[in-house]
DNA sequence: GGATTGACGTGTC
DNA sequence: AGACACGCCAATC
């Protein structure tokens, strides 16, 4: 089996350090993928149907915003997540997102 | 195999 | 600052 673009997302997403966040751009940048931000956010779709657990919430829009809060069991389990982190969350949107991201590029 | 679809990104108005 | 438009690109129908 081919190791879809889905997969390598997957697998990206696990690596996220606890208490730091990503976004899909930076994910989709680091496979090579350039551009291809919106496969990455398409690929959480199936996050849940993963057989190992993906932080997903470790995974944000470009501009820190919980985009993606909706497709958790539910809409305040993201939020609550990345604030037992450590990660401050008002608005649906993440406080000090700078402080808090990690780019696959630099960390790997 | 063309059309549709998106948990996006950046730029404009 | 908020709303809208267009581009990108792989998976799915």
């Amino acid at each position: 089996m081919e190791q879809s673009f889905y997969d390598q997302v997957f697998e990206l997403v696990r690596l996220i350090p606890k208490g730091r966040v990503t976004s899909y751009g930076a994910i989709a940048k680091s496979l090579g993928a350039g551009g291809s931000a919106r496969m990455v956010g398409y690929a959480m779709s199936n996050a849940s149907l993963a057989h190992p657990p993906i932080p997903a919430h470790r995974v944000v829009n470009s501009s820190g915003l919980l985009t993606g809060k909706f497709h958790f069991e539910t809409p305040d389990l993201m939020q609550e997540l990345l604030e037992k982190e450590g990660v401050m969350v008002k608005g649906d949107k993440i406080q000090n997102f700078k402080k808090h991201f990690w780019d696959p590029l630099q960390e790997l």
